[in-house]
DNA sequence: TTGTAGGCGTTATCAC
DNA sequence: GTGATAACGCCTACAA
C-alpha cells in the first residue's frame, strides 16, 4: 500500500493484503476470493479476511478483468432516455445489476441505426459481458452484429421471431385486446384504431391485440377508421385522427397504440369541436407519468416498466452464469387503469343517438377545412 | 490473434498489429496513440494504423487503464433516474462524456445519504476518474469522502459556499426573481409562496429570489403566506396550500418552488373550489414534460436540463485534462414561459373585487373543513 | 494446504 | 526512431 508516514497513499492492493496477514497473495488471492476460499485453510483465510477487512481492501476491476475476461459491465442500448417510458426500465436493470455487482453502460441510439451501431461497438470495445436491448427496430444486423461476437444479449420490448434471444416485453396483444374488451363492455359498437408504426413490435403487436379484441367482441373493423401513425409522436396522433375525422367518425371510441398518440387524438378532436369523453372516448397505452393529470384523466394500459428492467436484468445475469441455460421469452401481464377519459357510448336512445352523429358529422366539416398546423 | 484456419479467434491484440507491421509492440503502441505518434516515424507510424485498421483492431481499455491508472470512467450521483429532471441532465453529460471517449457511470441514491455512500464507494473500487453529483443535499460528508480521494468533483444543481468546487446550476434565484416580476407586471400585489426545502440549495435560492423579487417589485411579503414544504411533492404542495387557505389566502397568485408543489397547489385550489387562473394564479418552477398538457397549462420556468449536463461534462473534461484549471462556476439562465395558468388578478375594479374576495373567503371555509387525504 | 511462476494487453523507461 | 524490458494488479496451473 506504499505506506508514507503512516498516511495510506493510493489504492490498496492484495500484495498488501498478503503482507499485513502474513501470507503469499496468491493464498490471499484464493482467500478472498468466495470460489476458491475451501482450498485455503479456515485459519488463515480468516487472518487474510480480516486484513483486507482492516486495510479497506477493494480489489482492482482493471486487472481482474483482464485476468479473467469479464468486465462485470452490462451494456444497454434505449433509443432515448429523455422518452419517459425509458428511466423506470433503465432504474430496473441497474438496480437489479448493481445487487450482482454489474453495472451498466446506457448509450441512446436515437433510433439511428448508425449511431446503435457506433454505440455498440464502442461498447464491446470496453468488453462490455452482455447487451441488453431495448430498442425497437425490427432490423437485425444490430443483433447478428453482436451475436457474431458471442455477446450474450437479452431484448427489451422485443421479440425476434425465431425465439433466439431471451426477452422480458410487456404483453402488447393483451393489453390491447383489454382495452377493446373494456370499451365494448362500456357498449361501444364501432370502435376506431390509431395505431403505430407496424415496424416496431410494439407498434405490430398492439395492433394484432386490437382485432383480437374486436374479433372477441363479435365487433367488425371498419377499414376506414384504422390510421397507421408513422411514429409515436403528438403530431402523428393529431395527423391520423384528422384523417379518421375526414373520413367521417363513425366511431364512438378511439384506440391509441400509446399515450403520445392519445395526446394528438386529444388535441384533434378538441380542434373538431368533440368532447372526450362525451361524444368520443379515448384510450392510450403506457400510463406515462403525469397522463393522470391530463383533462380527462386518460385511460390507459399500465407498463410494469421497472420490472421489465430487473428482469431484462436477471435474465442476462443467469446468462452470464450458466451460459447453457435454455432460452427464456417472458411476458408481464399489463393493467388495465380507468379513467376519465372513457365512459359509454353517447345516446344509447335511437333518437339522441341519431341527433349525436348528426352533430358529430357537422363538426366533422368544420375540422376538414381548418388548416393543417 | 491466434489465427486459425484464416479466421479471427477472440480479440486482436497489440502485438497482432505490431506483429503485421513489422515493428516491436512498444513501437506500434506509440504510432496508435495520438500522444505519442510525434516519436515514430511518418511511415512507421503509417504502416502500423494501416495494419490496426485492417486487423479492426480495438485496444483493450482494462490494459490500458491497468498501466495508466484512468479509466475513462466518470461516476455521476443523481437521486432518481424517474425524476424527470434528470434524464435529460444525464443524456447531456452522456452525450458530452461520450464525444470525449469516456463514459458515464450512472448512480440512483434516491436520497438516502447511506446508499449515496454506498454508490460511490463501489464508483471508487471501479476507479472512476472523476464524479458529478447532482445530489443535492446540503450534508458536505460525501464531498469530504471523495475530495479526500483526491478525485475530481463537478457539482450540479448545487454550489458549496466556499466555491471549492466546480459546478453547474440554473440560477434558481435569478428564475424566481423573474416569475415575480411577471406576477407584478400582470397587476398581482398580493403574492403567496410555496417555498422549498430550505436544506437543498434550489429550495434555498428560489426563496431568495422570491424576497428579492418582491422587493424589487416594491411589494410586501406577507409573513402568512409564505410556507415551507418539506419536499417537493405533490403531497406537500397540497398541505402547504391547505395551510395558505386555513390561514386566510389573501393572496391573487402562488409562486410554487417547482412544479410538483404547483400540481399540489392545483389540488388544493380544486379542493377548495377555486378556479385558476381566474381566481388565482399558479407558476410553477422546472418545466417538466407534459406540464404544458396540465388544465390550465402550467406557467414555469424553463431550465436548461440538457445543457446543464453537457456543461458539467465540459467541466469535467477540463478537470481531467489539466487538473490545475481554476474553478469555474456557471449559472445558466432559465426562461420564463408563459401559459395560461397566470393572468391579471381578478377583479380590477373595486365593487368586483370586494365581490370576489368574498368569494374566495367562503370557498376557504368549505376547504378547511374538508378531510385532510 | 501453500508457494512459485507466468501471463492477461498495455505503456513507461530504459537502452541502443 | 525503435527495440527490449519491466511493470500495472490479479488469477491460476503447477509444483512443493
Amino acid at each position: 500500500m506504499r505506506v508514507v508516514g503512516g498516511l495510506a497513499e493510493g489504492h490498496v492492493t492484495l500484495r498488501d493484503v498478503a503482507e499485513r496477514a502474513g501470507v503469499h497473495p496468491a493464498t490471499a488471492s484464493r482467500a478472498l476470493n468466495p470460489e476458491t476460499r475451501a482450498l485455503v485453510k479456515g485459519a488463515t483465510a480468516q487472518r487474510v479476511l480480516r486484513a483486507a477487512r482492516s486495510l479497506d481492501y477493494q480489489p482492482n476491476p482493471m486487472a481482474r478483468s483482464l485476468k479473467t475476461r469479464r468486465s462485470h459491465t452490462v451494456g444497454m442500448l434505449i433509443p432515448d432516455l429523455t422518452n419517459p417510458l425509458f428511466p423506470p426500465i433503465v432504474r430496473g436493470v441497474e438496480d437489479r445489476l448493481a445487487a450482482a455487482g454489474y453495472v451498466a453502460l446506457v448509450g441512446n441510439t436515437d433510433n439511428d441505426e448508425d449511431r446503435a451501431r457506433l454505440v455498440l461497438d464502442r461498447m464491446r470495445a470496453r468488453h462490455v459481458d452482455g447487451f441488453i436491448m431495448a430498442i425497437a427496430h425490427r432490423s437485425d444486423t444490430l443483433l447478428d452484429r453482436a451475436a457474431r461476437a458471442r455477446i450474450p444479449i437479452v431484448l427489451v420490448n422485443r421479440v425476434v421471431e425465431s425465439n433466439v434471444f431471451p426477452s422480458v416485453s410487456v404483453d402488447n396483444r393483451a393489453g390491447t385486446a383489454m382495452v377493446v374488451a373494456h370499451l365494448a363492455g362500456l357498449g361501444h359498437r364501432r370502435i376506431a384504431c390509431v395505431a403505430g408504426p407496424q415496424d416496431l413490435s410494439t407498434g405490430f403487436g398492439r395492433y394484432r391485440g386490437f382485432l383480437e379484441g374486436m374479433a372477441a367482441a363479435g365487433l367488425e373493423v371498419d377499414p376506414s377508421q384504422v390510421v397507421f401513425a408513422e411514429s409515436f409522436s403528438q403530431a402523428e396522433g393529431l395527423r391520423c385522427t384528422r384523417e379518421l375525422l375526414a373520413a367521417g367518425l363513425g366511431a364512438t371510441a378511439v384506440v391509441a397504440a400509446n399515450d403520445m398518440l392519445a395526446l394528438g387524438v386529444y388535441a384533434a378532436l378538441e380542434e373538431a369541436g368533440l368532447r372526450c369523453p362525451a361524444d368520443v372516448s379515448v384510450v392510450g397505452f403506457n400510463d406515462m407519468p403525469f397522463i393522470d393529470r391530463l383533462r380527462p384523466p386518460l385511460t390507459s394500459v399500465r407498463f410494469p416498466h421497472y420490472e421489465v428492467g430487473t428482469e431484462a436484468a436477471q435474465l442476462m445475469l443467469e446468462r452470464l452464469s450458466h451460459r447453457t441455460s435454455p432460452v427464456k421469452v417472458l411476458y408481464l401481464a399489463p393493467e388495465l387503469v380507468v379513467r376519465g377519459s372513457t365512459e359509454p357510448p353517447p345516446a344509447p336512445a335511437a333518437g339522441r343517438q341519431a341527433r349525436g352523429r348528426q352533430g358529430t358529422r357537422a363538426r366533422r366539416l368544420r375540422a376538414v377545412t381548418s388548416p393543417a398546423s
